[in-house]
DNA sequence: CCGCTCATGTAACTGGTTACATGATTTA
DNA sequence: TAAATCATGTAACCAGTTACATGAGCGG
C-alpha cells in the first residue's frame, strides 16, 4: 500500500505553499519572508528551514536547482505537480480538524486570569494591550504595503488583518466595560 | 543574582492561572478542563502535565496537599503567594512580546494558498470553512454553557468567541466575493 | 464481574528553537 | 579594510505529544 503518508505539518505545508507560489525561491529567500511577515507564529530559523526543505525534496513536492555553484552556491527549489497535489491535499476539501479550531489569541488567554490584578492594574493592563495592538497594527500594514497588489489572496489576508484587528479592540474595549461595571457592583 | 528566571512558557502560565484560579485542584481535573475547552492549543496530556506541576511546585509557585493517600492517591494543588506574584508578572503590565502578536487563524493560512484549487473548488472550501465555523460554534456554545455566570471574566472569553466567530464567518463571506469578483475579471 | 472512569505516571519520540560556524560577497 | 549581508549548514537542546502502564473504585 505505502499511500499512508502522515499529514503535512502546518509548518511543512506553509514552506511548501510558499514555495509553490514564489518558487522558484531559495530556503534563505523563504526564511527572509517568513521573518518580515507579522506572525510571530514560526522563528523561521534555519535550523527549521533548510533540513524542512531536503525533507520536501526527498519527498518529491519539490525539486532544486542550482542557481550560482560552488563559491557562495545558492539553490532555488520549485514545486512538482506531486507537491502540487500533496498541497491540494492538505488543504481540503475535506478540512483538517486543525484547520477548523478556534483561533489562538495570547490576549484571551491572559484575559481568563485578569482576576489576579486589582482594578487599577487592570485598567492598566487594559490599556497597555490597546497599545500594544496599536504596535500589530502598524506591522500588518507594513507587511501589506510592500505586498501590496499581489492577488485576490494578499488583498484577503489584508483583509482578514483588518477585521482581527478591528474585532480584537472593540472587545479589550467591551472588556474594561465589564470589569468597571463588576467594579462597582460590589460582589 | 539568581533573580533572572525566564519567563514562564504559554502552558506553564496557563496551568499556573487554572490553579490559582480553581485551586485547590489536582493535575487531572486540570486535564480534563483543558480537553472540555474547545480550543485545541494544547493536548492536556498527561505527560505534559505532571511533569510541569511537579515543577513549578519545586520552583514554590503552587504547594501539594494529599487529599486522599496511597490507594488511589490524589493530591491537589494551590496557588501559593509566590505563585501569584509569578502569574501577575507573566501577565503584566509590560506585556510580553508573545502576548502581543497577531492571532494564529489555520484558515488564514489556508487562504493564502486558495490560489493552488481551482475555482470551483475553491467555492467548495469555502462552503466547508464555513461548515467547519459552525462546528466551532458548537463547541464554543457548550463550553459557555457548562462555565456560565461564572463572574466578568469568563463573560469576557464568551463575548470573544462571539466577536471571533463572526468576525471569521463574515471574512469566509468576503473572500467568496472577492474571488468570485476575480474569477469573472479575466486575468 | 466486566468494563468504565479516576488518578497518576513514564519512556520514546518529534518538531522546532537557540546558538553557533563557515565562507563568500557587498557596502560604507 | 572593516562591517554587514548573503547563503548554507549543524549540534545541542527543549517543550510538548504519543502511547503505554498501573491499580483502585464504581456502575450496570
Amino acid at each position: 500500500m505505502a499511500k499512508s503518508k502522515k499529514p503535512l505539518s502546518e509548518l511543512e505545508a506553509f514552506v511548501l505553499g510558499l514555495i509553490w507560489q514564489f518558487g522558484p525561491i531559495s530556503p534563505y529567500d523563504i526564511r527572509r519572508h517568513m521573518q518580515r511577515s507579522p506572525s510571530t507564529q514560526w522563528s523561521a530559523s534555519a535550523g527549521a528551514i533548510y533540513p524542512l526543505v531536503r525533507k520536501l525534496e526527498k519527498l518529491g513536492f519539490i525539486a532544486s536547482k542550482a542557481e550560482r555553484t560552488d563559491p557562495r552556491k545558492r539553490t532555488v527549489y520549485r514545486s512538482t505537480a506531486k507537491g502540487k497535489r500533496a498541497l491540494q491535499m492538505w488543504l481540503g476539501p475535506p478540512l483538517s480538524p486543525e484547520a477548523v479550531t478556534v483561533t489562538y489569541d495570547p490576549l484571551r488567554t491572559r484575559v481568563r486570569f485578569l482576576g489576579v490584578l486589582n482594578s487599577g492594574e487592570q485598567m492598566k493592563w487594559l490599556t497597555a494591550a490597546a497599545k500594544g495592538l496599536d504596535e500589530v497594527e502598524k506591522k500588518v500594514k507594513d507587511w501589506q504595503q510592500t505586498y501590496a497588489q499581489s492577488g485576490p489572496f494578499v488583498l484577503a489576508l489584508t483583509r482578514n488583518g483588518e477585521l482581527e484587528l478591528e474585532t480584537r479592540r472593540k472587545w479589550i474595549g467591551e472588556v474594561g466595560k465589564l470589569l468597571t461595571a463588576a467594579a462597582k457592583r460590589p460582589t
